[in-house]
DNA sequence: TATGCGTGGTC
DNA sequence: TGACCAAGCAT
């Protein structure tokens, strides 16, 4: 082990200095959200960790208290359609995560007696869960003792160990044998070490300007000690113009809100009479032909969103799945 | 392992 | 303004 402090880590390891700082302020500081109520059920973690996944608290907070009422267990979603996962979805994003959160519930249901199961490994069997996402419900909801490396986690680790200002642009080994050799060996504190360690990331350590004169452990972050050195790598942005992720997100845009199958030809070009049934989707459907994509294109795309699940023809036209 | 996959806020 | 970024996963 080569960071400072390691040895201190080694052996019994006794709660160090960084651990003490780190939870009086999650203490002190650490937001208040429904997921980690003690309340909360396993499904509304599970929840709660596929919805967070590459999305905003703000922005997931109100759709995960609609599916909560909506969907209370596994099993009420599991007897919806598909689709009505991805409806209910909204913008939140990467509508495929709802497909798989609905094939979760429905494997819930068949494999797992309609309970959230509570290791690692079975959670890891689910659809959409992976490392990270397994490691967290295990932890948040069972109170496990799992090494949990979500980004923020790795940012901190970053800076605050390894002095660097990002992570690798992905996850390594050494990365978590690094999470995991911080861990404390106590259970429970092992668990809100790992919240506290995420929260940090999410609220001071940020990735754009961390506030370090925030930062409980500012005295003991190499990155700081070492004149903050700037990123060794710039990290590549996602191509959005022009590509079938804007179109895809266009359609299902549409698909959301339209009551009833929208034909194809209605999506390529404006319609002079949409008719009474597609009328409510009159607002995303001038956005998508705002964005002139070529046919072909749109063609493609909608082989896509058919091929992966999020949608399905009926009667001739596109739909969620019903 | 590199890539594709949505969306909206921020600077 | 456009590029970056947000509790990743699957292939």
């Amino acid at each position: 082990m080569s960071f400072p402090g390691a040895a201190k880590l080694a052996g019994t390891r006794p709660l160090t200095d960084l651990h003490l700082a780190m939870r009086s302020w999650f203490a002190e500081t650490a937001r208040v959200l429904p997921w980690r109520s003690p309340d909360c059920s396993p499904w509304g973690i599970l929840v709660s960790e596929v919805m967070l996944q590459q999305t905003p608290v703000v922005r997931v907070l109100p759709v995960w208290e609609d599916w909560m009422e909506r969907w209370p267990e596994p099993a009420d979603l599991a007897k919806e359609p598909s689709g009505e996962a991805v409806r209910h979805w909204g913008r939140l994003g990467y509508p495929r995560r709802a497909l798989r959160l609905h094939a979760a519930a429905v494997a819930i249901v068949e494999k797992h007696g309609g309970k959230v199961p509570g290791t690692h490994a079975e959670l890891l069997g689910l659809p959409g869960v992976g490392d990270y996402t397994a490691a967290a419900v295990a932890a948040f909801a069972f109170g496990q003792r799992e090494t949990v490396v979500d980004t923020n986690i790795r940012r901190v680790h970053a800076r605050l160990i390894s002095g660097l200002a990002l992570p690798a642009p992905s996850l390594t080994a050494s990365e978590m044998r690094l999470a995991d050799s911080l861990m404390p060996d106590d259970i429970e504190l092992s668990v809100r070490w790992n919240a506290s360690v995420m929260e940090l990331g999410a609220l001071v350590c940020t990735a754009r300007s961390p506030k370090c004169s925030d930062c409980p452990v500012s005295e003991s972050c190499a990155w700081l000690a070492a004149g903050e050195p700037p990123p060794t790598y710039t990290p590549k942005g996602q191509a959005w113009h022009g590509t079938d992720r804007q179109l895809r997100g266009a359609v299902m845009a549409v698909l959301r809100v339209a009551d009833s199958p929208v034909e194809p030809e209605w999506l390529e070009r404006p319609a002079t009479d949409l008719g009474f049934a597609a009328a409510g989707a009159a607002v995303p459907l001038a956005a998508l032909h705002r964005l002139n994509f070529p046919p072909e294109q749109l063609e493609r795309a909608l082989e896509g969103l058919v091929r992966d699940g999020l949608a399905e023809m009926h009667d001739g036209g596109l739909r969620l799945p019903a």
